[in-house]
DNA sequence: GCCGTTTTCGGCCCGACTGTTTTCAGTCG
């Protein structure tokens, strides 16, 4: 949380990239150890600059060198062995890395035999030959280079598109190669399966005994703008829009294994493959097997080759995710947590949160009708697709007056409120609130006067504008929204739009302390785009026992089936049914919600 | 650099694909 520690964890990174060179291998475990350490701190959730070096050293993933660096950090302001390192190699052979298909050996060849440190070098080199002239490369490496560097520069190993534009990429390609014959199952995993914010590339998953049909198909999809590799099981290619998509064709009996996989993430996968190892198995892709012992140098010496370094024997475990981390004595992990930030310990242990489920929303309370201009479907149609999706309670929060393109007057307001009252009473099948959703103002104040408000059932309180405040007014104007005696809940709390625009920068801390002693409610939006409040927002709300509502912020009947998106959301940040007043029965939630503005007012 | 139901040294996750190699290194995920 606290900034300090997100600063050392980028310089820990970058501690990392320099060593990797300085090493010339990725296989450094220095190299893994920064990395892990950097991890180690950015989930820390005490503050690094009011620890002491031994406390330090006692976090998992930190030792006695870290904890010292990280102490000279924070007394000193530098680091002596990053600033070392950073005089080593300059800025330009960390551009190289970046580039697509040079790794750290590449590199070092570069600099060592052509003393190529940068770009503009490695441009100038690619064009006279002196590249492919290079022992270990060759023409075809050179063209590949070449491409790399025209095409995407420097980025493209670190371009990440945001899961909303990659979704439904990932499940039209899924829905596709289901239909290829001899298909079992199909899935995406990766970080699109773990619902990150954005995605490096799409992992897509197939069991099928016969996988030369699948890839047939996969690169004669019509998003493929060109096959980047393909061999027997694995096969990769780019997008139109420059996502990189990656195959692989696993047997039917695997297709678990290969689930946990290619979900991820790595360093939660690592931590799986270690405790394989401790019960005397191997964890690959195919399955949870036995290890069986290389044969013991006599054999080796008759067989005249090299002994592989392990053999795999009896499989424990393939078929399905839940087999595996049994296998493991672990609970199975929701891909949402599957990040290496507490979740093995917790699934050993059986103390896994009790996250939300889609099939637990009862009710939706950010909805809006064709009253307010953005709105396309009318009360009627909205209540009846709420009822059709099964749920217990709906409020209307059109816009209020002070969202001058598409608000609504309180004469038009009361009109609807009429309507909803009667058509809840025509219906007899659904609780149906009447609220709105008010326009924070940049100094905090909301549509309508006081008393207005407070005849509303439900109020949804959202920042729609003047997103480019210091973060000392931004929070006191929501913490003003979340104070006002009749506001139940605050809108997409950032107001980010993810590849659009970043959101407000707000004291989170503050914030949820706020929300946390008024009981007003935070809303995880549902719209991908949004997906707002952030993960690491609910994490911390529900750690300071903070009550949030999963909300479509539907603007159609159809948009009321984003609420998965939304479940999805709220579990990456560990939302339990317990923090979600949207699970609770109609009567609990109308009781909740009676005590939050009794106690507010 | 970190870590320990094979504890203070000797390990450290696993496999596919590519391009350069005559059996493998580098890169990637």
């Amino acid at each position: 949380m606290a900034r300090t520690n997100d600063e050392v964890a980028r310089l820990l990174n970058e501690l990392a990239v320099l060593t990797e060179i300085d090493e010339s291998s990725p296989q450094a475990f220095r190299v893994r150890a920064y990395q892990n350490a950097a991890r180690a701190v950015a989930g820390l959730s005490r503050d690094v600059a009011q620890m002491s070096a031994s406390e330090l050293a006692d976090v998992r993933g930190l030792g006695k060198s870290t904890a010292t660096k990280i102490r000279e950090y924070v007394d000193t302001g530098t680091i002596g062995k990053l600033e070392q390192l950073r005089d080593k190699h300059p800025v330009g052979k960390r551009d190289l890395l970046k580039i697509p298909g040079l790794g750290p050996k590449g590199v070092e060849l570069l600099s060592s035999e052509l003393g190529v440190t940068d770009l503009d070098g490695l441009k100038a080199a690619l064009a006279d030959g002196r590249i492919a002239a290079l022992p270990g490369m060759g023409e075809k490496t050179a063209d590949n280079l070449r491409e790399a560097v025209e095409r995407s520069g420097l980025s493209s190993k670190e371009q990440r598109v945001p899961l909303v534009d990659a979704l439904p990429i990932a499940e039209r390609i899924v829905a596709r190669l289901r239909e290829v014959p001899g298909v079992v199952d199909a899935a995406y995993a990766g970080s699109a399966r773990r619902y990150r914010d954005d995605v490096g590339d799409l992992d897509v998953l197939v069991a099928s005994d016969d996988p030369d049909p699948v890839t047939e198909a996969f690169v004669s999809l019509p998003d493929v703008a060109r096959t980047v590799g393909s061999g027997g099981t694995k096969t990769s290619i780019a997008t139109h829009d420059g996502l990189g998509v990656d195959l692989r064709v696993v047997p039917p009996a695997s297709f678990g294994a290969a689930l946990v996989y290619f979900t991820g993430s790595k360093a939660h996968n690592i931590r799986l493959r270690q405790r394989a190892l401790k019960r005397g198995w191997t964890l690959n892709e195919y399955a949870l097997a036995e290890l069986v012992d290389p044969p013991d140098d006599a054999d080796a010496e008759a067989a005249d080759e090299p002994a592989p370094a392990a053999r795999t024997g009896d499989v424990v475990a393939a078929a399905t995710e839940e087999d595996i981390y049994a296998a493991l004595g672990l609970a199975w992990v929701p891909p949402e947590l599957r990040e290496d930030d507490g979740e093995v310990e917790l699934a050993e242990t059986g103390d896994l949160p009790d996250l939300v489920t889609r099939e637990a929303i009862r009710g939706d309370l950010h909805d809006h009708t064709d009253l307010s201009g953005d709105g396309k479907d009318p009360l009627e149609a909205m209540v009846e697709g709420a009822v059709e999706r099964g749920l217990d309670y709906l409020a209307i929060t059109d816009h209020a007056e002070d969202l001058r393109i598409n608000g609504v007057s309180k004469a038009a307001m009361l009109d609807q409120r009429r309507q909803l009252r009667d058509l809840e009473q025509r219906r007899g099948d659904i609780t149906l609130l009447h609220g709105a959703e008010l326009n924070i103002d940049i100094d905090g104040s909301l549509d309508y006067d006081a008393e207005f408000l407070a005849t509303f059932d439900w109020l949804v309180a959202s920042v729609h504008s003047h997103f480019r405040r210091p973060v000392a007014e931004q929070t006191a104007r929501v913490v003003a929204a979340i104070r006002h005696p009749s506001v139940t809940a605050i809108g997409h709390l950032s107001g980010r739009m993810m590849g659009k625009r970043p959101g407000i920068e707000l004291d989170i801390e503050q914030v949820l302390d706020a929300a946390a002693e008024t009981g007003t409610a935070i809303e995880v939006n549902s719209n991908l785009r949004r997906k707002d409040a952030t993960a690491e927002v609910i994490r911390e709300g529900v750690r300071r026992g903070v009550t949030f509502v999963i909300s479509t912020d539907a603007h159609s009947v159809r948009e009321l089936d984003l609420v998965r998106h939304g479940v999805h959301h709220a579990r990456r940040g560990g939302l339990t049914h317990e923090r979600c007043a949207n699970t609770w029965s109609t009567e609990r939630f109308l009781a909740w919600r009676d005590d939050v503005r009794t106690a507010k007012r």
